[in-house]
DNA sequence: CTGAAAGCGCTTACAG
DNA sequence: CTGAAAGCGCTTACAG
């Protein structure tokens, strides 16, 4: 493997001179030089060692995706989108992307020093470590969907509370009165917990609040047996906090010989591609995934940049998109 | 950031002993010497520098996963849940994982000698520049699906061929005299050309050979107009190389006004976990990629772990699965 | 069982 | 515009 000190013997100057050229300080080094230098470069295919300049710059250039979780998470379509999304942007801009899947949040520190990390991104809930994460590492990290209460948080989220409203709206609109709500974790303030405000606040107001045999706090194993709904004393709607589950769902009532949405309406939430390929195809709340990789990327690399930047919390819109799985009611 | 030669002056031993016992060399070190130096080392939770240890000792437990395509690979539920499969398995055996989509084969060789990668995978058409690429990187190289008639090439591939006899034969057996195929990239001999020369050696031998105009070498954009097979004379089932593929053929239909399977049976690739959510569900030839992610890091790994290791080529058996868009012709 | 020396390939900080 | 020196944090290879 050729180095900058090869270089430097061949065109006779010093390593220092080649480094400048390899980083493109051209303005302190001599015409001539910079050609000979670069030719020699070409000739050979010179490519510097990074684990070199790593350790000698304390800068590494690596981000780190971290996504909290175990087995294969990219297998979740919302995941392999964001991360292949967010890969793609730090590769654009001359970041080395590591992913990694940790159970414990204690994994996190020694994921991102072994590697020197410039930064590191999260998903999933880390709310409760945020603050242990943050000072274990000090650099700039940025969250994914977190509703810490720390004041100070970087964060990229979206509505989750109007994806909420904008799900009962549409059912009461639709002639839907007695509606049921299925996510996870819901006693903790996360994504879910938080469509679920929205969504009963609507619904209150609209003069059919949800009972609490409606709401189902849900691993899948949980959902609630789709022929539970068939005897017009149940809820006429389900809104699902996510895609998958939703059409997982679906395919539950088809095998009991239930229809959607004759039997049960449905509501889901990503706007997946695949929400476009069932049948029906699935009414849902759209959230942008590749605006918010966008930002997510963005916001960090401003704050790689410049490391006395502020905290900042960026909202991204959610909205509805009527497919055919929410039945109209109205006579 | 706390290291060895902070260790070693609390310890009262030389930065060589801390290494070893960071090391596990335990056999080298006296007992009370690996007691001290541990109880500091999980004090101040030291972590090793990966950049300085890949720098000295030339190992730099990296794998690249090579991606040949532009934008968001992973968004194909295909790459993810490999992507994701192999990640997985290299993380829990020590080694991390780098994500690259390149255009042209010479970005691969800039990428695996800046991080000093120890191995790399290999997915989509590389084929003519294996021995390039080769020849540039003296590392263990490990492909997906490469059909390169290089001698020595260690490849994970699944039976293609085979794949295509089995969509050729269910259709036959299903009452289909006329049919058609879709894939890409046919003249090149990657899978879809194995694919295709399955199905249609079964179907000569049936006696109802592929017409020429059934046969769509086909991106997206070109694939046949879905109203083309309402009129008798087209073919009754088309079989199309990826489920993905066949799920946006069978909206087009809808979108039409056709449907799977009445107006043209549909049998797919992969076995996505989508292929069980449309309807009809779709028939597709399933290969398992969870092994060929397990196969192929575990083949990787054993080249990285003996140099000498003959290359191999691994063969991954496929199978069809019945499922609802094929309409049965017989009688 | 232990450690002093040298070096991995690069950059920082300085002197000229 | 140029370069000599020192160092980043670790490991290899050797000597004891």
């Amino acid at each position: 493997m050729i180095t900058q000190k090869d270089i430097a013997r061949e065109a006779g100057v010093s390593v220092m001179t080649v480094s400048r050229v390899v980083n493109g300080q051209y303005k302190k080094v001599s015409r001539e030089n910079i050609e000979k230098i670069q030719s020699i470069i070409s000739r050979y295919g010179y490519v510097p060692n990074l684990s070199a300049r790593s350790l000698s710059s304390k800068s590494s250039g690596i981000v780190v995706l971290i996504i909290r979780g175990k087995g294969n998470r990219l297998m979740d379509p919302y995941n392999g989108a964001i991360v292949g999304y967010m890969s793609q942007f730090l590769q654009e801009a001359g970041y080395s992307t590591m992913v990694y899947t940790v159970l414990d949040y204690r994994d996190v520190t020694r994921r991102l020093r072994t590697w020197n990390a410039q930064g590191a991104i999260f998903f999933g809930m880390f709310d409760n470590e945020i603050e242990q994460i943050r000072e274990e590492n000090k650099i700039p990290l940025v969250f994914n969907d977190s509703y810490s209460t720390l004041r100070q948080v970087t964060n990229i989220g979206i509505d989750d509370f109007k994806g909420g409203q904008l799900a009962a709206r549409y059912l009461i609109g639709m002639g839907h009165r007695l509606v049921g709500f299925c996510g996870t974790s819901l006693s903790d303030n996360g994504v879910d917990r938080q469509r679920f405000l929205g969504f009963s606040s609507v619904l209150k107001e609209a003069g059919c609040p949800l009972s609490e045999e409606s709401v189902f706090d849900a691993d899948l194993e949980s959902l609630p047996p789709p022929d539970a709904y068939a005897d017009g004393r149940q809820p006429t709607a389900l809104f699902i906090t996510s895609d998958l589950k939703a059409i997982e769902f679906s395919l539950r009532m088809r095998s009991q010989g239930l229809h959607v949405p004759q039997d049960c309406s449905l509501i889901g939430f990503d706007d997946l591609p695949i929400a476009g390929f069932t049948t029906p195809p699935l009414t849902t709340i759209r959230q942008d995934i590749r605006q918010k990789a966008r930002y997510t990327v963005d916001t960090l690399l401003n704050h790689m940049a410049d490391s006395s930047r502020p905290s900042e919390r960026i909202v991204l819109d959610v909205s509805l998109v009527v497919r055919g799985s929410v039945a109209d009611l109205r006579t």
